[in-house]
DNA sequence: CCACGGGCTTACCTATGCGTCAAACCAGTT
DNA sequence: AACTGGTTTGACGCATAGGTAAGCCCGTGG
């Protein structure tokens, strides 16, 4: 009845990706064209197999991350085994270490931005217990 | 011959601000048009004054948290003195807090990537060493 | 036989946030 | 008068990441 979970099967139908991730197809397509996936086909209907679905994983990781297809289209080649080249590689460590330093200021920004409004809050408090 | 400098003025034109937080004039016109600036004109010249650029000052911070300059405009609106409305400002605050859990979550992911960087790098270095 | 659910492709549409001219208008100077 | 520099409005362009049909094909079940 209920087909075996992700992991434990080879064959994934791309509606069957789309509900597992909660994407739409259309998105999946997407990926496709921009090279981030390639499924093979049966006819004309995409099959995806298990590496499809880790690349996905990535994808969306890669997304959650904040970083651009192009970039994370760079990143996935360095799970194309062989080419792991050193400097390839230092190139995307540095853009990861980039991408902290920013999400490190904006943290910080945030703690202020906070601070501001938990001041605006304060006073519209007062203000309202003062109308009421 | 220089004239005073951007805290003890309060007359600016757009170039000024432009200059000042380096940033496009085009960019500026376009905050206007989002509603985001309401500079006064003098004919058809427009002049902004110390309030204006406090509010520019919020917007950049703005985008530097990657706020859309929709949820700017929001933000702004409770620097309208009188308007500052409880439930408004909680909605805000809210926002804040999202965008700070999603950042933290961020901040966990990229810590996943960095040790999937490190171990792929690790690996090169190896067989660097090897085919040396 | 015919409808129905899925899948496919092509192609146009959207939202964001400006960049990039273009054409025009003043103001002050030479 | 001509030129320079700054400003204005319009309007089109661009990249990113898909959404949203439209139209066609295929297999299945009633």
């Amino acid at each position: 009845m209920n087909r075996p979970e992700g992991e434990n099967r080879d064959l994934f139908a791309i509606a069957d990706l789309a509900r597992e991730f909660g994407i739409s197809t259309r998105a999946i397509r997407f990926y496709e064209t921009k090279g981030l996936l390639t499924p093979e086909r049966v006819g004309s209907t995409r099959v995806f197999r298990r590496r499809d679905r880790a690349r996905l994983i990535l994808i969306l990781r890669g997304k959650r991350l904040g970083f651009s297809l192009r970039d994370i289209s760079d990143y996935l080649s360095l799970y194309e085994a062989d080419r792991t080249q050193h400097a390839q590689v230092k190139l995307l460590i540095d853009k990861v270490d980039q991408r902290m330093d920013l999400l490190e200021q904006q943290l910080a920004d945030l703690q202020t931005t906070i601070g501001e409004l938990r001041e605006i809050k304060k006073l519209a408090n007062e203000r309202l217990a003062q109308a009421g």
